[in-house]
DNA sequence: TAAAAGCTGTCGCCTATGCGACAGTTATCT
DNA sequence: AGATAACTGTCGCATAGGCGACAGCTTTTA
């Protein structure tokens, strides 16, 4: 089981509202269009390790990370998890079963305690139906999120573990999806051996290796990236 | 290498561009758009083996596949090559690049002769900017092709070989992204490999396998889908 | 029709991953 | 502060994937 830090339990605060209206996306909307999201949005504190989505409901948010760190996750039928992403403070997700007008496929857990926006599906669907700019900002954020996708393939396929490792922690920060933000990454050694599909005992010998080489710092439960561009070229 | 078959020289013809304006994203046009993108949009033969756009070039066209396959691959630096997917007729490639104004980060290579529409960025950004109907089409097909390559990390990393390669061949024939089309892929056991990121060798234990289940045929040089629902629910 | 090129089916070896186990650390609970 | 739970760092082993080699077929080329 996964420890489950104290749930700091701010209620729901206007300070929300600031964070979800200074969306990338909420940037074009009319002032009209604004008032609606910020009157149709629901807020919620999720704690560590609670579900944000579960895989099987019908999608009926789009899902906002506010403030937070959410992964997204798939549970084999014998237990076994795969983390795919990620999405930190500022990241939206879950579009893709809202387009499809699906059930969920995937699982969204909090990392760490989470304040999360949900924005209904027909408010989500006025946007696209109505706004260009929100059109594009999708358009975007699909493609953007397809190349990191594109990129896990590739380098599942062609790198060796420690390489793989060091793409991942960096795909982590990719600043067109997940805009702002530190660069310190507080989550366990397990859950990246999730997010990088390797065992963790594995990934503890890379991170050791990546820290050698001084492209991260490694501390307890967290990890810090010393040198991005370094990531994403690393090799061997 | 690959071996060549002989290229059937057929001259750009009236036909190509009826297979244009029956692509899905051409229905919900106007007769307007229509007329111009027949007008701009160039035809091409490229033989199997031909490069259809080359990583490291700048994105000038979004690319149809009207007749024929191609893949998507990505060659490392020491020579290993890694194929994504195959898109066959009917389907539609390169808005990754186009949307992030980048150069191409994937080659993408005709498995067999085929008929390739290119679509000039200028048109391409015309109808983006002008039809909500394409910047729908375009949603949608982003949105599926990322539940592929989602699919395909899932699969690397929870399921065996011999599932991986049956998830793969059933992503081949995903309705949605590749309307029409039979059944049969032309394609020889290495490609397979190179798509499914496995050995030769193990792929080819895996058609067997898969084939004694009677999922598939085994041909020489391809691969016939018996039971796509099988396919996608196979486990071991 | 003969030869060459390319694909398929198998064997067998080597290495790396996958994984259980466990001692040592660091944080949280009461 | 002490107890407990969670996380980190290592060893070592079994298995599976990665890969070279090669004989038997099929298709194209000369």
């Amino acid at each position: 089981m996964k420890r489950t830090p104290p749930s700091k339990r701010t209620a729901p605060s206007a300070s929300a509202h600031v964070a979800l209206l200074s969306a990338r996306w909420a940037q074009g909307l009319s002032d009209e269009l604004r008032r609606r999201v910020v009157a149709e949005t629901i807020i919620r504190d999720v704690p560590a390790g609670g579900f944000v989505c579960r895989k099987g409901e019908p999608a009926e948010h789009w899902v906002g990370v506010l403030d937070g760190l959410v992964k997204i996750v798939s549970v084999s039928s014998e237990g076994k998890s795969v983390s795919f992403i990620a999405v930190p403070t500022g990241g939206w997700l879950g579009e893709g079963a809202l387009l499809k007008n699906e059930l969920r496929l995937y699982d969204g857990i909090a990392l760490r305690d989470s304040v999360i926006a949900l924005v209904p599906r027909n408010t989500f669907m006025l946007l696209l139906d109505t706004s260009v700019a929100f059109n594009r900002f999708l358009l975007i954020q699909l493609n953007e999120r397809l190349g990191q996708f594109v990129a896990m393939v590739e380098h599942d396929r062609m790198l060796g573990p420690d390489a793989r490792l060091a793409r991942e922690l960096a795909g982590l920060f990719n600043p067109m999806l997940y805009p702002g933000g530190g660069k310190t990454l507080p989550v366990s050694q397990e859950e990246l051996a999730n997010l990088v599909g390797l065992p963790r005992q594995r990934v503890n010998q890379a991170l050791r290796h990546l820290e050698t080489v001084g492209l991260v710092r490694v501390g307890y439960r967290d990890v810090t990236i010393l040198d991005l561009e370094g990531l994403k070229r690393f090799e061997k």
